[in-house]
DNA sequence: ATATCAATTAGTAATAATTATCAAAAAGGA
DNA sequence: TCCTTTTTGATAATTATTACTAATTGATAT
């Protein structure tokens, strides 16, 4: 993968921000130091880190995807009327109600385990196409 | 909140498929009982029945919602190239593994705690809207 | 430093999923 | 039955994302 301006300062603004933003919320920080970048190379370079594993896609609530530039493990909380995403701090020696209070001024509705990984109609697609 | 025969058949066919289908894999289904049903009369009332709690809106993964009729608490794994969401048996005598290896043929790639609620912002906004 | 060539870009068109609009039809009382 | 409000079907509009293409750029070999 090429090193680009575009690639590398779409990385760095990413990784400030603790936001969790939106592909055109990132295009319009971005903006400010490369006046000339199109939408497209945004959402284009945000696909390509997040595939090599440089940043998170998240896909939870609304109908817009969030990046999240910090890769290190940890939990997420979703405004399930606006979708907007915060981190939610979880040491070991919490316990749950005290994370749910201490949960950055949400109002917490529902908590649960999610999963992900990949179906078994994907995983006999993948071995047919040898990839 | 009226009862049609669109709605109770989109709730009835909802709460027996266990495939937590997108609204167009709902509307080929009930499209067999009601033909001349439209495709935005599912849309509408799949989130008249989430708003109502009668069933659940699931935002993970790609970019369609999926639906769910089973609203008693229960896990979800999302695949994470196709988005098709199943449900994760997860009984208090289970360890983490078992849970992993019992997941319904899916390979487990992720797992972690998942919040939701309302964020500062929406909390602030509901007050002074009065609803 | 220059030539080469595949990767990447900007700009924009196309697509996909969902939501909005609106006149007509149906529901649930009075 | 009549009346009011909700809901519907059909379709237009919107939103978010992806696809396309000619031009540009980055990395490498010369």
């Amino acid at each position: 993968m090429r090193i680009t301006s575009q690639r590398e300062i779409i990385l760095e603004e990413l990784q400030r921000l603790k936001t969790h933003p939106t592909a055109d919320e990132l295009y319009e920080v971005v903006k400010k130091r490369l006046p000339r970048i199109s939408i497209a190379t945004v959402y284009r370079n945000l696909e390509r880190l997040s595939e090599a594993g440089m940043i998170h896609k998240l896909e939870y609530g609304g109908r817009q995807k969030r990046f999240d530039g910090d890769t290190s493990p940890h939990s997420h909380v979703v405004c399930v009327r606006c979708g907007r995403i915060s981190d939610v701090e979880t040491r070991d020696d919490m316990e749950i109600l005290d994370i749910v209070v201490d949960s950055k001024g949400y109002q917490i509705l529902k908590c649960g385990v999610q999963f992900e990984g990949i179906c078994p109609f994907c995983q006999e697609r993948s071995k047919s196409k040898k990839d």
